[in-house]
DNA sequence: CTATGGACCTGAATGC
DNA sequence: TGCATTCAGGTCCATA
């Protein structure tokens, strides 16, 4: 499910009901993709002081550390006043005195670490590499334009590998190329400034009305976590291979790179 | 350093 | 119907 838009959305969804809430029982099943980091005993006793982001990364302040959480593929995470018995896909509660934060991962690909800040070798070891913001002043044309020139794979995974901007998944990528006109195949480093410039653009618009449409969508966060693919309900390209375009009519194509799958429109994305 | 392929794990969809 | 295969919105790690 979850590229930066639905991080961002769960994160707007949760973040002022559980701000200042204290931990009564904290528990994080072993199995995750990397280990807590501590006892989940020791967590309680502590506040929760603000949700941020970096990336897909969600990052819970603590009064003594932070908690980084990633929804991995098929994670989600629910708050409210008080949470069902949980079930086997049930791996992480956080019982606060403002609400219960609880993580559903089937795939369990997603995580849950302590750390003791965010300088500490914990956390850099999963946000140091990450590439820019892209709702940011940071991420700007020229930097971009820039970055891309020292990747010389196509830029489909190149922007899936959220070294130069984080936050576009598979679904995400795709559709922002279709909306740029270029080529999910053309190598990163051979894009015109005209081009990146495009493609700046599109990030943007395309992460930011999918924020909004999320918004909307989940504004009863504290009850669900909303309807896998709701996303998806304006996806031009993604899963749609065979169908037409919906710009020109021409039947959507479907590739492999690097064991994922791209679509593009090969009319309205030429090179 | 960059680029590629495998690994992790479950469930839904497809094929025989 | 039953069983095997493929695919899925992520990303770290080992290898070239």
């Amino acid at each position: 499910m979850p590229e930066l838009p639905e991080v961002e959305v769960t994160r707007r969804g949760f973040a002022a009901g559980i701000r200042g809430g204290r931990i009564l029982h904290a528990r994080v099943d072993p199995g995750l993709r990397w280990p807590l980091g501590l006892a989940a005993d020791r967590l309680v006793g502590t506040t929760v002081g603000g949700v941020d982001r970096r990336g897909k990364y969600l990052i819970l302040e603590l009064d003594r550390g932070l908690l980084l959480i990633h929804l991995g593929m098929s994670g989600s995470l629910s708050f409210r006043p008080v949470q069902p018995p949980p079930g086997v896909h049930d791996h992480m509660d956080l019982v606060t005195d403002r609400g219960q934060l609880r993580l559903h991962d089937p795939r369990r690909f997603g995580a849950v670490v302590w750390a003791p800040g965010l300088e500490s070798p914990r956390a850099q070891k999963l946000l140091s590499k990450l590439g820019v913001e892209p709702l940011s002043d940071a991420f700007d044309v020229r930097s971009f334009h820039a970055a891309l020139k020292s990747h010389h794979a196509a830029i489909k995974p190149v922007l899936l590998s959220g070294r130069v901007v984080v936050g576009l998944g598979n679904i995400y990528a795709s559709e922002v190329l279709f909306r740029a006109g270029i080529r999910p195949t053309v190598r990163a480093d051979r894009l015109s400034l005209a081009r990146v410039e495009r493609l700046h653009a599109a990030i943007r618009t395309v992460l930011s009305h999918a924020i909004e449409r999320g918004g909307s969508t989940l504004r009863d966060f504290c009850g669900s976590t909303g309807e896998a693919g709701h996303f998806l309900l304006d996806a031009a390209v993604y899963g749609r291979a065979g169908l037409p375009c919906p710009v020109c009519g021409t039947p959507i194509k479907h590739i492999r790179q690097g064991q994922r799958s791209s679509y593009f429109c090969p009319s309205c994305q030429r090179f």
